[in-house]
DNA sequence: TCCGGTCTAGTGGTCTTACCACTTGACCTC
DNA sequence: GAGGTCAAGTGGTAAGACCACTAGACCGGA
């Protein structure tokens, strides 16, 4: 019983935005055409104009569209215009498959963030940080099971986030978080070598207690190679996959 | 008549957004209190329920709120749930000045990102990229306006970030370009360093047609280490004066 | 031909009113 | 005390009307 979810219920207004939102980002809608005007729109969708331009607000808010009072509603190049969190929507590919492209952007990206975090954590970190992380270390050590190393990876990470006292690094790592939760499940065992890597996760958390700048930047390094090392040996398969089955 | 900029019209949704995300990032709005009933709010802010709504849900996208069916709207911690397009609307603090704080989280992101950008964009940029990227040195090499040069500058790390073909990277960079949009008057100055240092732009842009990953990233860091020190001795008066008026 | 104004159809913006669906907590019953 | 019941309050949805703005067609004078 430990892994119930409470059942997620959709308003009208998310259930449109969703659906524009996809449309959008799988290039469905052409970037830089219309939509149809509103009481149009509404009367395709079978929903009150008022639920229809709630979602309409959220989509222009995530910058995929832009609406002009008289001038009706254009599409936005999400590329161009894009914030982070639209990485949660764009990892899962259409099909359900995970996009390998996104994949590795997010894995590059943590490459680049993960060790300076650390590094600022080593700098700033409040005592209550630096017991907690000893803690959370502790926890990995007497951890086998992958999916609970996951979590305390996880835990490990928003530490030392909270520590580099940092809040672009914060925003980023939620972002960044929402975005693997999305496909946490199938990552379990390409982490492997990563998450069972007790050393330098230890090795990071003491690096931080003695203040030690460039030994916890290189020992975080160290930890995140492991696992990028995994996720882009095998988005590398599974693209050559691809390729041979189109040819 | 080069500075003229369009009047921006607010939709009475736009501005009811406007004062309740102030209020919230401010801590006016305490996080994990509840909002006002909506039918009260509107009422309060002389606003249509719709209106409000539209405005509600714009809140609850960027993670400010959660609304719950029958439950009320209650404010979460930006802090702990926030994306990184929070920057922006934190970045110029209450009185209007730059927060020094946010300035310096995304000064230290700056810094960790953008080596690893060029490096990419080393790898993998595209001929028309690589193109481009000659062009604007050329035209950096030819300016003695320091805004012009911040325009140049950021076209510079537009074609780079285009060149390292990293979503993540784009997203980001998008959102830090809105960051700095909102303070780039005042920071002319204090990139003067940066934006002058015309031969490591040269290098990097060069560096990514000779495909040496690692040359650019090392000029790279060379060239965003400038602007980065002058803007944290800044950070560092402005504080030590706040401090001195404090005491 | 061109420029400028005018008009109009169509679009998004706002408002009103009503009712439905859900949550919460008080209350009751056993 | 545990569990069920119910009502008040909250957000969700709906329909319809009118206002404000934009874009394009149209017209008239230079």
């Amino acid at each position: 019983m430990a892994t119930l979810e409470p059942i997620r219920r959709r308003s009208l207004a998310d259930e449109v935005y969703e659906q524009l939102r996809t449309k959008i980002v799988r290039g469905e809608i052409e970037a830089g055409s219309s939509l149809p005007a509103e009481r149009a729109l509404c009367a395709m969708l079978g929903v009150n104009r008022g639920a229809l331009r709630e979602a309409l607000k959220r989509l222009e808010q995530a910058r995929l569209v832009s609406i002009h009072h008289g001038g009706g509603t254009r599409v936005e190049d999400f590329r161009q215009s894009g914030g982070l969190d639209l990485l949660s929507k764009l990892i899962i590919g259409p099909g359900g498959s995970v996009d390998t492209h996104v994949a590795r952007s997010v894995v590059e990206m943590r490459s680049a963030l993960g060790p300076d975090i650390a590094r600022l954590a080593a700098l700033r970190a409040t005592d209550s940080v630096k017991e907690r992380l000893l803690e959370v270390v502790d926890r990995i050590d007497e951890t086998e099971d992958l999916r609970a190393l996951q979590q305390l990876s996880m835990e490990f990470w928003d530490l030392l986030v909270e520590g580099s006292n940092n809040v672009a690094y914060r925003f980023a790592f939620n972002t960044l978080h929402a975005t693997y939760r999305e496909i946490s499940q199938v990552m379990t065992q390409v982490l492997a070598a990563e998450l069972t890597d007790r050393a330098s996760f230890r090795a990071v958390a003491e690096g931080v207690n003695a203040r030690d700048t460039a030994e916890t930047e290189t020992r975080a390094r160290e930890l995140l190679r492991k696992g990028a090392s995994g996720i882009l040996e095998l988005i590398q398969l599974m693209d050559s996959m691809k390729e041979g089955k189109q040819t």
